[in-house]
This record gives structure tokens, C-alpha cells and sequence, in this order.
DNA sequence: GTCATTATATACCGCCCGTTATGGAAAGCA
DNA sequence: TGCTTTCCATAACGGGCGGTATATAATGAC
């Protein structure tokens, strides 16, 4: 999963790696949000100047952008293997177990990336808390058709309103990425897995 | 409810009232968290100049405080009211449905001020976040020993976590807010909210 | 009227923000 | 050896931040 495609062989080469820097930058945009980070943070964490970077990366919400892609693709992976599992239960617990993995993890960062860089946002980050937004959506049409699936199949009864009840899920995931971020123990969150599965309607 | 409780006969008569100018703060942390609050966006709107704002209220951090007691005390009501709802199914729908009545009000900022301003905060702001979580804290505390009184009084199921149940209770109004923020209608709120009273634990 | 006290208005402080100009260093190519 | 190209390092830019010093205006007390 190179990300650069032809190495330039013309000019002074690269100091360093731009995948590693990539992830540093992940990591403190992660656990400051956008606003929060500043471009010290940033390049301090990453090991580059701060010339590097605009060149390497355009601009803060470009590298934003490119470390929200490597979140989902590393990070937010278990939402898309939560898509097939069997049964919708199964997909819930998926969901919610892999969101506490996640955003509860030893040595990394409490709380959703995403949410705490949309939630409050200054008037320049809008296209980030937008980017996110969209994002989200997009993931929660997936759910959506899931479930409308399962319905089919016969795994969730007839009556259940698929759009309420990914509205539901993503609730409870948000609530635990926010407790998390505010210092809830890992027991505490699985408290609150538990006791969500234990409401999941079953056919 | 008067805040000033002798006046200062003595000196210039203060030009502006402290309570309105308070209600005023109230609404830009409100709608843009306490670090996206600037004290250019909060004397704008509370029609007065920065040496009027420290001399009444102290400092950034002590107005944010007040304007928390505020918020909690006018906005947050119906968490109180709803501790007092004859069966634990009518607390948790007081909550959810209070919840969407205050935090996606036409003609006020949408989401949880407490919550953005927590979330994602700078190192100088982690008194902020302190003061929330343990308000948080202490709501949670009420909801708990609650949900306890509804198990001994019968109308909730014996084997259900009192604990568990106030932190599922929680992140879903905690989904609720973050939703909202995020542009979720009153209509999409409400079917998350009748979501999930339809899964409420029933004895 | 004079004084002490309090509030207001203006201008300013040092600091940090995201971003960039400038000059030199390291590579391939001629 | 130049020449071009690309990258690194330093230092600086304009602007906004939270907070404040100074001077003036408005009141009650005497």
C-alpha cells in the first residue's frame, strides 16, 4: 500500500518517510482534534519542518484530510468487516465492541477522531467538520441497506424502522467514543455494550 | 432569581445588566464551544468592552463557568423534572425527548454546550473539561440511584444493570446531541428517540 | 467643591497561530 | 564543472488570541 507512485530521481531526495510522518500526524490530530492541533504539534510529532510539510502535504487541512483517510483505513477497518457478519445482532456487537477497541485502546488516543474535530469547529475548519459529515453519512446508508437486508432475510422482525434503528447504533457509538474520551474505564464501556445488546430486538 | 444581592451604592453605576449580558455569553459558547469562543465574539455580543467584561465576571474561564450554572439551570431543567417521572420507562423518555427539545430548538445553537466544550479542549481548557465531567458525573449519580428505586419499586426488570442502563441511557442523548450538531432534523432525532423507547427494558 | 470609588473607552502587551520568503545543501544531468 | 531541480533550515510575516495599563467619566460621601 505504497501511497507514491513514481520516486522522483531529479533534485535533493527526501529525509524522511512520508507514510511514518503521515501516521505521527494521525495521532495528534487524533488526540487534539484540528483546532487543537497546532502546526508545532504537528511538526514536532512528525520530525519535519515545518517547509516539509506544506510541501509534502499542501497545507494543515490537507494533511487533515490525508490522516482522516489512514483513521478510516487503519482505525474505522472493523466498521466495514461489521458489515458481514451473519446477522444484524451480529453486526451491531461488531460495531459497538470493534468502536470500543478502537476508542478505549491502550497507548492511543480516547475518543473519535472525527467527532472531536467536527463537533466544535472554528469558522475555517466548516470543510472538516463537512468532510466528516459526509463521511458519516456514507456509512450510515451502509448500515441502513444492512439492515434493510437483515429484514429480508429474517434476522430482524418486520416492524423495525432500519433508518431509526442505525440512527440507534451510531448513537450508542458516539456515546461510547465520547465517554471514552472523557476518561470512562474499558469496564464501563463493555457495561454499556452489554447492556445495549441486551435491548437489541431479536426476531 | 436576582445574581446581585446588595448594590454597590458607592462609584459609576455599571451600564449594562450583568444577567442579560450572561445570557448573551450563554449563547456564543453555546454555539461554538469554549475554545471557539473568542472574547472579540463574546463582548460583541454581550454589547460591552473587554475591561467591563473581566470586572464583571473575572476572567474567560470564570464567565464560562457561570454561563455553565446557567445553561444547567435553565436549559437542563428537565433532567431534574425528569428524575421525577413515576416509572424508570418515563424518566428515560423525559430525557430523550427533553433532550431533543433543548439541544435542537429552532432559534438556538444545536447540540450539548457542556459537551462541545469538553470534547476536544486545549491544555489551558482542561479545568473546563474537568468542571464537565464531574457535573456529568453527578447527573449520572441521580440517574443511577434512580433506575435502583424503579428495580426495588418493581416497574424495571431485577436483573437489569442500574449502572449499565444510565450509561446506555447517556450515550444515547449523548448521540442525540452530537446528531443534532450535525444537522440531524427534528424528525431523524425523534425516530431515534422512539427507536429506542421501543427497546427499553419492560418488566 | 473635593475626594474616593467604580465603570467605561482606547490602545496596547506578549504570545502563538498558519503560512511563506530566503538562502543554502544534496542529488541527477550535461 | 556548472546547471537544474528538489529539499532542508532559519527566520520572518500579518493576524488573532487572552488579558491589561492608562486615562477619563460618572456616581455617593463629606
Amino acid at each position: 500500500m505504497e501511497s507514491t507512485i513514481a520516486p522522483p530521481v531529479k533534485g535533493r531526495p527526501r529525509e524522511f518517510c512520508v507514510d511514518k510522518a503521515l501516521a505521527e500526524a494521525l495521532h495528534v490530530f487524533w488526540a487534539k482534534g484540528y483546532d487543537g492541533a497546532s502546526m508545532t504539534d504537528l511538526t514536532e510529532a512528525m520530525g519535519i519542518t515545518k517547509p516539509s510539510l506544506y510541501a509534502a502535504f499542501g497545507n494543515k487541512e490537507a494533511l487533515f484530510h490525508k490522516a482522516l483517510d489512514l483513521y478510516e483505513a487503519e482505525k474505522l477497518e472493523y466498521t466495514r468487516a461489521a458489515l458481514q457478519q451473519p446477522t444484524a445482532r451480529k453486526v451491531a456487537e461488531y460495531y459497538l465492541r470493534g468502536g470500543v477497541d478502537v476508542h478505549a485502546a491502550e497507548g492511543e488516543p480516547h475518543g473519535c477522531m472525527g467527532l472531536m474535530s467536527s463537533l466544535a469547529c472554528s469558522p475555517e475548519a466548516e470543510s472538516i467538520k463537512a468532510d466528516v459529515i459526509r463521511r458519516r453519512a456514507s456509512s450510515q446508508r451502509a448500515l441502513v441497506e444492512r439492515f434493510e437486508q437483515a429484514k429480508r432475510e429474517g434476522d430482524l422482525p418486520a416492524h423495525i424502522d432500519a433508518e431509526g434503528l442505525t440512527s440507534f447504533l451510531y448513537a450508542i457509538l458516539q456515546g461510547i467514543t465520547v465517554q471514552a474520551g472523557a476518561g470512562a474505564t474499558r469496564a464501563e464501556l463493555e457495561r454499556l455494550v452489554d447492556t445495549s445488546l441486551a435491548l437489541w430486538p431479536s426476531k
